[in-house]
DNA sequence: GTTAGAAACAATCCT
DNA sequence: TGTTTCTAAC
């Protein structure tokens, strides 16, 4: 039993504890992760339980893959088939096997949010309804928050008779789940939706997977929704060993769906539960912990309960109000260099915080100008962007010819001359004969008035039979190479020549290494595999322990997540918590808000620094924002910093014509680094790659190279250091800068 | 049918 | 500020 001995009485029992019903309510830095992966191998190695008996279910690849590691490590024999996967995967996985028991073909296609709106614009002109005053995205979020609560759209029909606005979006949903199935897909609520139906629907797959799944523990339970809380519930209806482990004071998506009563009332579902609680924290400071503490203990309604560690007080927190963002952002990026530079911290320990994806930008330009390693979490997903969306509609379309929407996606890309009129002749052709899209195209001969077009799209479709074909034949990576061929895609680009399209090539070469990596870490890699594992990714999930960059996301994408150096930037009302938050009726707002402020502190182990502007630019608009009403709930004496003028202080002065630049200085605390805000050369066009391969260059002394932000230039000097090379460029336009060749991405001209 | 430039418009957070 | 949609001209 000696693995169990580093565990602490409480978590000690929650591993001991096989049998029935377990909720475990673990703080932030409780060692939660330890708990279940801990308890995995308690059931193997000391229960003799057969690992195929065991899951573990998370909700992001990344926690997966962890707890997968550290599983296989601590079990001898026997872990690779404990089940350990999202909620998502094992939905798909189930899916895949029986779907077409609920009349869908096991090779559907998951609808991503992009192919969502186009679907619903379709389905609004369809139904005459005018976008300008009912928009497509409320009818989508309308639709997502049934699904997420199990309503199908003949029970929403039901409830909205009588109410005209619920009726419209009835009719709405109806049409859309219709064409979703005409299409052969599922959108990604509909993979859990989809599985529970079959689940109730037919006992045999239930039972099925209830004899499967013997133990059942589930990771950031208070994340769930009502079809997630449904679906664990039938898994677990035989054996009833189910643990859930979450903390109520960490629930932040509600927006999403999470239903924070499933943890609440844990205990009447199951009452015969074990309650266990995690209290003691092992990842932060004393000082962080009681703000964390103080923090949230202005929410009313939670279950009780006080995080308390053994760790050493530490430093207080770093509280600073700026002038503006960018005088925000300056001094954030000058701490971590200057703590880099003490050999206190490496850039790898280092996090931004914020509340919005907008955010981020200021901070980008910062970290280009100061050739500091950085990457940015959260955004736009590398899978949606265009070219990426449009190379995979082509595989799509090949895997699966019902898809519609991908198929109208590619017709006319690269441009065949193949138009909209066309299109709509296609449409209607099909509507009428009652045949997918694609497969009017394939007649395209017959159908009427097309004329001439019908030689371009014969062509087309002629070019899309023969890739299926090869499909038995060729690697994934081979098919795509062929696509890009064929279609000269990448060719067009080249033509183009533009900064833009330069970067749109190397997304392309991005994507043709992740379909390698994929054929490489797969047994019997497929097509439909390939698409699958695409659909499923978070842009979290490419977040790597160990490498040595400075990583900024929202405080959303950071919670699981811990760092030794934190900055919590923009603590503002109005911004954190946000503007809607503060106008809504709903005053529960404001403690998801408070306890999205708890996750961000919790992230926090040695070092937390809390920033905020009093200008800021929004949407060109400038905002005169007080400091956080949480920061306000963080006592004095734990803060350091420039803090206290802040508190007393009135709003901010009218800005004056002045430049930023001037105004700077006088308020401008501590670190002002030497170099003044730089306006930026070019559109900011940084794409954060997550390749890890071990970079060669192409390019030697002397060598003219083009760099994203700075233009081009003459290389003067490289140095080898570790894995990386130090190269000096002197730019035509900003003169002599030193980067790392990995992180420069310099580009031989 | 295609393109570029202008106008309109937008309010977090995500698997 | 940044992105999407509309319009007009090729």
């Amino acid at each position: 039993m000696r693995v169990y001995d580093n565990l602490n009485p409480m978590q000690q029992e929650a591993v001991f504890h096989t049998e029935g019903p377990v909720l475990v309510l673990a703080g932030a830095g409780s060692g939660k992760t330890r708990v279940l992966t801990h308890r995995a191998v308690y059931l193997i190695e000391e229960k003799g339980v057969n690992p195929w008996h065991v899951m573990a279910i998370t909700f992001t690849n990344k926690a997966a893959g962890e707890m997968r590691e550290r599983i296989d490590k601590l079990v001898g024999y026997g872990s690779e088939s404990v089940w350990v996967s999202t909620f998502h995967s094992t939905c798909v996985r189930i899916l895949r096997r029986y779907i077409d028991r609920l009349g869908y073909g096991t090779n559907f296609t998951i609808y991503d949010a992009d192919d969502q709106k186009v679907l619903m614009k379709d389905i609004c002109k369809r139904l005459n309804i005018d976008t300008k005053v009912y928009k497509e995205k409320s009818f989508l979020g309308v639709i997502s928050s049934a699904k997420d609560e199990l309503v199908s759209p003949e029970e929403f029909t039901l409830r909205a008779a009588g109410d005209f606005a619920r009726e419209k979006q009835a009719a709405v949903y109806r049409e859309y789940q219709a064409e979703l199935r005409k299409n052969n897909a599922l959108d990604f609520d509909d993979l859990i939706v989809k599985t529970v139906e079959l689940f109730q629907s037919d006992a045999e797959v239930l039972e099925n997977y209830q004899e499967r799944f013997r133990y059942i523990m589930v990771d950031e339970y208070q994340d769930t929704n009502t079809a997630q809380f449904y679906l664990i519930k039938l898994l677990a209806g035989k054996y009833r060993n189910l643990c859930v482990v979450g903390d109520d004071d960490q629930s932040i998506y509600k927006f999403r769906g999470a239903n924070i009563k499933n943890i609440l009332n844990f205990e009447e579902i199951y009452p015969d539960a074990r309650v266990i609680k995690l209290e003691q924290n092992y990842r932060s400071t004393g000082n962080i912990l009681s703000a964390a503490n103080l923090v949230i203990a202005n929410n009313v309604g939670r279950k009780a309960k006080e995080l308390w560690t053994e760790n050493e007080e530490g430093e207080k927190i770093d509280f600073g109000q700026y002038e503006n963002g960018y005088e925000e952002a300056e001094h954030i990026v000058g701490d971590i260099q200057k703590k880099v530079r003490e050999g206190r911290y490496q850039y790898g320990d280092c996090a931004i915080l914020y509340r919005t994806n907008a955010q981020s930008r200021l901070f980008e330009e910062k970290f280009v100008v100061s050739n500091i390693p950085y990457r940015i979490v959260g955004g736009v997903n590398f899978y949606a962007r265009k070219e990426i969306k449009d190379l995979l509609a082509y595989l799509k379309t090949i895997d699966n010819g019902m898809d519609d929407l991908a198929v109208r996606r590619i017709i006319n890309v690269p441009k065949r001359g193949i138009g909209a009129a066309t299109l709509n002749r296609v449409q209607a052709y099909a509507e009428e004969q009652g045949l997918s899209f694609y497969n009017a195209l394939r007649m395209a001969e017959e159908i009427p008035s097309i004329g001439k077009a019908s030689i371009k799209i014969r062509a087309f479709v002629n070019f899309i039979q023969t890739m299926r074909s090869k499909v038995e034949f060729l690697d994934v990576s081979q098919l795509l190479q062929e696509i890009i061929e064929e279609t000269g895609y990448v060719a067009e680009l080249e033509a183009e020549g533009s900064d833009e399209a330069r970067a749109r090539i190397e997304n392309i070469d991005e994507l043709i290494s992740k379909v390698v990596a994929y054929e490489e870490s797969e047994e019997t890699p497929t097509l439909g595999g390939f698409l699958e594992e695409v659909a499923l990714v978070a842009d979290i999930d490419s977040l790597q322990e160990g490498s040595d960059y400075v990583v900024l996301m929202t405080l959303h994408s950071a919670k699981g997540l811990e760092f030794p150096n934190v900055y919590l930037a923009g603590m503002e009302d109005g911004i954190f918590p946000s503007y809607m938050t503060i106008i809504s009726d709903d005053p529960s707002d404001i403690e998801e808000e408070r306890r999205l402020c708890y996750v961000g502190i919790t992230r926090a182990m040695k070092d937390l620094s809390i920033t905020c502007a009093k200008q800021r630019m929004i949407r060109g608009e400038t905002q005169y924002n007080k400091v956080s009403r949480f920061v306000k709930e963080i006592p004095r004496n734990l803060l350091g910093g420039m803090v206290r003028q802040q508190e007393t202080r009135a709003e901010a002065q009218e800005p004056s014509g002045q430049s930023f630049r001037q105004t700077a200085s006088k308020v401008k605390p501590v670190f002002s680094t030497r170099n003044a805000y730089q306006p930026k050369a070019y559109k900011s066009n940084s794409f954060a790659s997550s390749s890890t391969d071990k970079i060669t260059l192409e390019y030697t002394n002397g060598d003219r190279v083009r760099h994203m932000k700075f233009g081009e230039g003459t290389v003067t000097q490289i140095v080898e250091g570790g894995r990386d090379f130090e190269v000096t460029v002197d730019f035509d336009r900003v003169g002599t800068k030193k980067m790392f060749a990995s992180f420069a991405k310099l580009k031989k001209v």
